[in-house]
DNA sequence: TGTACATCAGTGAACGCGCGTTCACTGATGTAC
DNA sequence: TGTACATCAGTGAACGCGCGTTCACTGATGTAC
């Protein structure tokens, strides 16, 4: 049954995709090859046809997560003179909040990723300086040091408090928190 | 080699204190039976004579770190009129980042907490609004509805730096991070 | 262009390992008289 | 208070299970001539 090459890179891409999404729903630990390679429609015997380890497909899976969040937020920053305001409330709004699989996997798998290897942490923090700069780049009343300076703080408290509106069980406390670090986002800018 | 009711509670609480540092510094799943009972100074075969799953001592583990972190956060912050910046610089320190057994199991364990059963996250729900409670509770110069909110907003700043702090791979990037973050929460007060 | 052979993507079974959990056993502690 | 028996904390082996990884096999694709 062998594939021919478009159809290998597509399954390929594939199982990256669905890698990405699983990864982030579940946890790197609890997240199986098994898991991953159904999610892409295939048995998990092929796994080895196309990457050497867990921690490869790991690795680049939480890449392109952190990619499509990046593109995401910077056409989002884009948008108009209001477009970091919008990164911002898009970021802390409910529906990011209740979309793991698709969201933001520095929150996903932040306490994961603290346990990673030098490579997966480096992927990351590569991920995380675009995203200081998407918003460094809105911050354009401000000299460049400032403006780099302030979104590392702004960024930091986007993903603590999405990172808590995921884990506190009372609705009311999840939606303050985001509510709040909205409100004290966007009056800054 | 039955052990007297005291030496039981002892050990009991041996327990507790020891997978509460090994959870924190390896993750739930990472954190097998055999080590918490090692760490102990046991075997792992007498385990289920103290607690009945390792759900249980997870969650009997969690509420022991929130609630030393909390009572850490309240001695703090009571030291003086300058205790709640005093509380922001320690929570924001190279050595807290560096401490993970010890530190905030919020930011340890954060996207596992994501991940777990309601008890466990009403267990960490109860835990951050205590600490959202101490830093309020400091901000008497505005009124309780405003200081709340502001805590909300401090404490996720606060979870999110050192979340970052730790994942990011550039050394001086994570001195940044923690830096800048003490700098906007002080200046605030 | 056609043909013969090598390659290899995907399947499903199997491997070894470590995990959470259970169990028989030991012997000191607790308890009933 | 002393004694005889029941209890049970702790040990170490074992259980079943799921995981990451390997493997023999299949048959369509790729390639050499």
């Amino acid at each position: 049954m062998r594939k021919s090459k478009q159809e290998t890179a597509e399954t390929r891409q594939r199982i990256v995709e669905a890698a990405s999404t699983e990864f982030r729903r579940n946890g790197i630990d609890a997240t199986g090859l098994a898991d991953l390679m159904a999610a892409a429609g295939l048995t998990h015997g092929g796994f080895y046809k196309h990457f050497e380890s867990k921690e490869q497909v790991f690795g680049e899976s939480l890449a392109l997560a952190i990619d499509s969040m990046v593109e995401s937020m910077e056409r989002t920053a884009s948008r108009g003179k209001r477009g970091l305001d919008t990164v911002i409330k898009d970021y802390l709004s409910h529906e990011f909040r209740d979309n793991v699989e698709s969201g933001c996997p520095l929150v996903a798998l932040g306490s994961d990723l603290a346990r990673s290897s030098d490579e997966v942490r480096e992927i990351t923090t590569a991920g995380f300086l675009k995203m200081v700069s998407v918003i460094a780049g809105r911050l354009d009343d401000l000299p460049p040091d400032a403006a780099r300076n302030n979104a590392l703080v702004m960024l930091s408290t986007m993903i603590g408090a999405v990172t808590m509106a995921r884990i506190v069980s009372d609705p009311a406390l999840s939606k303050a928190i985001l509510q709040q670090a909205r409100k004290h986002l966007t009056q800054r800018v």
